[in-house]
DNA sequence: GTCTATAGCAGGATAGAC
DNA sequence: GTCTATCCTGCTATAGAC
C-alpha cells in the first residue's frame, strides 16, 4: 500500500544521513527514528533491525559509481586519433575524480571501511559494486583503446589501476583522514594525472604529442 | 617506580591489539583489562579514561613511517647515473609496499579513518605523523635526485605523490576493504609502479633507459 | 595502586494498545 | 502498521577496602 512506503523512504534517507555523519555504532535507532519524525517501533517494523537497515543502505547507495559508469560512453567514444586520447582522457579524468570527491563517496567510504571487521561481507559486496565496478570499465574502454591502437596497453586490468591511483590517490587519501584539500585545484590535478599516465601508456609510433611533460601553476 | 610500568606497558599492548581488531566503540574496558590481566580500574588509573588510552595509542604507534623515512638515505643515496635511478627506485618501491601491506598498518589506517568524526583532530594528527612524513621525507629525496640531473622533478611534492598513487594505490585500496590480494605479487606491482612513474620522470637526455614516450621540454 | 563491587545510564529490541 | 511505554543487557566510570 501506498501508507507504507512513506516511512520506509523517510526513515532510509534519516539513516543514511545519521550513519554517513556519524558512523554504524554511535548512530541510534531513535535518532534515525526522530530524523524520520517516526517511532522507533516504526523503525524496527520496516527494517527488521538495525543492521537491516544499515545493509539496505550501503547496498543501495551506488549512484554515483553507477552514473560514472554509465558516463564512460560518451566520453571514450568519440576517439579517432591519437590527439583525442589526451582530451577524451583529461575529461574523464576531471570527471572521476570530481564525482569522487563532491559526493558522499568519502563519507560512505569511511563508513564500510570502518565496519570491516564487524561486516566484512558487506565491505566485499560494497567494494565490488562500486569501486570495482568502475575500474572494471575501465579496463574495458582502455583494452577497446589499444586494440585501436590508440594506448599502448599490455594488461588493461593494470592500466586502469594505474589511472585511477593517479587520478584519485591524494585526494582520496586526504579525503579518508578528513584533511582540508591542498591547494591544488582538482582539474588541475586530473590534468597532471593523465600526463603521467600518457607517459607510459601513449603508443611511441607517434611522437606528435605535442605538448611538454609538466605543467604550469 | 619500576611497578607502575610494567601495567603500563602491558595494558598499552592489549589495548592496540584489541582495539586494531575491533575498532574502538567495540573494544570494551573490560576487554582490555582482562587482555592485560589486570582489573578495570587499572586501566583508569593508568590512562584516565578510554579515550586517552586511544589517543596515547593512536599517536604512538608510528613505528613504520619512522624506520621507512629512516632507512631512505641508505636507499637513496648511492645513486650515481641514470641507470642506478631505475634500481633504487624498485628497492625503494617494493620497500614501501612491503612495509605499508605487511604491518599493521592497514588496520590501522581503517581504525585511525573510521574515528575521523569522533576525533578529527586525532585523524589529523596521525595523518601528519606517518603518511604525509614519509611522502615529505620522498619529495626532499626526489628534490635531491632533481637537483643532480637525474630525475626530471619539477615539482617533488607533486613527484611524490605520483610514486605513493603508483606504488601503494590498488594494494591499499584492497587492504582497506579486506579484499584478497590479486594474483599479482607484491614485487612485481612495485616494479610496474616504478616503470610508470620513470616512463614520466626520467629526463629525456639519456633515452637508454627502456622506452620513454616523452620529449623534452 | 590494585582489587571487588556497583552506580548510572544509554541503547537495541519488544509488548500491547489503537 | 504506528504509537507509548518498558525491558534488559552491557558499558563507562567511580567508590571504597586493602
Amino acid at each position: 500500500p501506498r501508507s507504507t512506503l512513506f516511512p520506509y523512504t523517510t526513515l532510509f534517507r534519516s539513516a543514511t544521513e545519521l550513519f554517513l555523519r556519524q558512523g554504524y555504532q554511535a548512530t541510534t535507532t531513535e535518532q534515525i527514528a526522530a530524523g524520520a519524525a517516526v517511532s522507533k517501533q516504526t523503525v524496527y517494523h520496516q527494517f527488521g533491525d538495525k543492521e537491516g537497515l544499515f545493509r539496505e543502505i550501503i547496498l543501495g547507495i551506488t549512484a554515483t559509481a553507477e552514473n560514472f559508469v554509465a558516463g564512460l560512453p560518451q566520453i571514450l567514444g568519440e576517439i579517432e586519433t591519437v590527439e583525442d586520447v589526451q582530451t577524451a582522457l583529461r575529461a574523464l579524468a576531471r570527471r572521476y575524480l570530481a564525482s569522487v570527491v563532491n559526493s558522499r563517496v568519502p563519507a560512505l567510504r569511511r563508513l564500510v571501511i570502518s565496519e570491516v571487521s564487524r561486516f566484512p561481507d558487506l565491505a566485499a559486496a560494497y567494494y565490488e559494486k562500486a569501486p570495482a565496478r568502475v575500474l572494471g570499465a575501465l579496463a574495458e574502454h582502455f583494452s577497446r583503446l589499444g586494440r585501436r591502437g590508440l594506448l599502448r596497453v599490455d594488461d588493461p586490468t593494470i592500466a586502469a589501476d594505474d589511472f585511477a591511483a593517479l587520478v584519485l590517490g591524494r585526494p582520496v587519501e586526504r579525503g579518508m583522514f578528513n584533511i582540508a584539500p591542498a591547494g591544488l585545484d582538482l582539474n588541475q590535478l586530473a590534468d597532471h594525472a593523465v600526463e603521467v599516465f600518457l607517459a607510459a601508456y601513449l603508443p611511441p609510433t607517434r611522437p606528435s604529442a605535442s605538448r611538454t611533460a609538466r605543467k604550469q601553476p
